[in-house]
DNA sequence: CGTCTTATTGACATATTTCAACAAAGGTGG
DNA sequence: CCACCTTTGTTGAAATATGTCAATAAGACG
């Protein structure tokens, strides 16, 4: 195991929430192992079963639907700080599928021991639900932008929730942030085709706003971007590790 | 207080997950009271935290975001049996509205009771986690249907959602069951404009596989609208009540 | 250097929206 | 019970945002 729970590189971003010296502990107690992903790896597959859960380490990745005739709906960007396998731990199967984007660390823990959070670690297991509840906040706020919302505000609205979460983990370099992934990808989260999302890119770029190039997004009026595409203010809120 | 949780209309139905009579016992002494709403009341106003949490005995209601300009995204219909405000509890405040379209009948439960429920009924709390996944499940559901899909399967996939969730409810009454909207409503859902939704229900109609007209949903053809608007196969899931 | 994937751009096709007018349903007060 | 008014549903025609097709450019990679 390389890193330790104590040692953890993210638990002492201003995004998540303090964590008492003996739920540390007990994290690590729980910590099975640490995995290391390729890109293109699926971690869940939509429909099955999944023994392990994971917490992203580094890396970053998709959430997705297939539809029968090959069409994807991108549900989700992984960063790190995600749980994984959350839905599957609870339903007992994922209803989506989770593939690494890039080179990928997980903590690994073990399905199992989810009866013996509920049970012993009550504060623990809000949190979990906590995390459930944040994850369906987020959803509902996709729906809304898809639903309503046209292409140049969906395009504003994907980037910049990206870049304020990017943000909040401190991962802004020189007016950018790394964002490996394809315009396939950034199209099939917000319901457009390949070619007009590519086209809005370039209004963005356009309007000085934002640039998204070479696996970064520069962000170079993030008010405007915010005015564009945010649905609501917004909350940086804490959110649990675990 | 008019319904005892022991002869709870609801519990008995195949949909619901049977309960301990221990569990009765115990959702009945933190059900609080019973409240009675006219149509049109808003139960939940978005950004706002509330004190109480609901289960729906009976009637009907909305839950939708509002953006700046007016523009409304209908998030899921409400129907007897759903859950109402956990958001609220758990993050602090409801990230949509929620409203009543029919009169509805609701139990009342206090949100500070939910510590009570994590530290010393595991279960229960389980159970909780639970009905946030599977509202999760739902939502990513209807952002692939809304990123991915054109109007007639969008409206189809809405009907047969309703269909399958009302019949399981046991509420098919000569072939059809009761839906109380407007067409306006369901045009917020699919992300669709009102003209549009109108002909597109239209069109389903015509093919004879299913009629809304008078408050009722007639589901001529459930196979059909089944393979038009199902994303997955109908998982007729045990969910918890509580 | 070739080959594969990904990004970019223009021209054209079309699903969906918007506008507008009318019809039907439902509620209210006389 | 009728006349009136408001809300909700229905339909056609025109406007437009977005999708599709197709060709080229630009990177990535061995």
């Amino acid at each position: 195991m390389k890193t330790a729970c104590a040692h953890c590189p993210l638990r002492c971003l201003p995004q998540f929430q303090p964590m008492s010296e003996a739920d540390v502990e007990f994290m690590q107690v729980l910590k099975r192992g640490e995995m290391v992903v390729d890109p293109g790896t699926t971690l869940f597959v939509e429909g099955a079963s999944s023994p392990q859960l994971y917490t992203v380490l580094s890396g970053m990745g998709l959430r997705y639907k297939t539809l029968e005739d090959g069409r994807r709906q991108v549900v989700n960007f992984v960063f790190p700080g995600d749980y994984l396998g959350l839905q599957s731990a609870v339903m007992g199967e994922m209803r989506h599928s989770i593939e690494a984007s890039t080179p990928m660390v997980l903590c690994v823990f073990n399905r199992t021991d989810l009866w013996e959070i509920f049970r012993n670690h009550p504060e623990r297991a809000f949190s979990l639900t906590w995390l459930g509840s944040v994850e369906e906040h987020f959803l509902s706020d996709a729906l809304a932008t898809l639903g309503q919302r046209e292409a140049y505000e969906r395009v504003a609205w994907a980037l910049y929730r990206i870049w304020s979460r990017l943000a909040a983990m401190e991962m802004v370099r020189d007016g950018s942030v790394p964002l490996p992934y394809r315009q396939r990808d950034l199209a099939d989260a917000v319901g457009l085709s390949l070619v007009h999302t590519n086209k809005t890119l370039a209004k963005l770029r356009g309007a000085g706003i934002a640039d998204w190039r070479g696996g970064r997004l520069y962000v170079t009026d993030p008010l405007a971007l915010a005015k564009i595409g945010a649905l609501e203010p917004d909350h940086i809120e804490l959110r649990p590790l675990f």
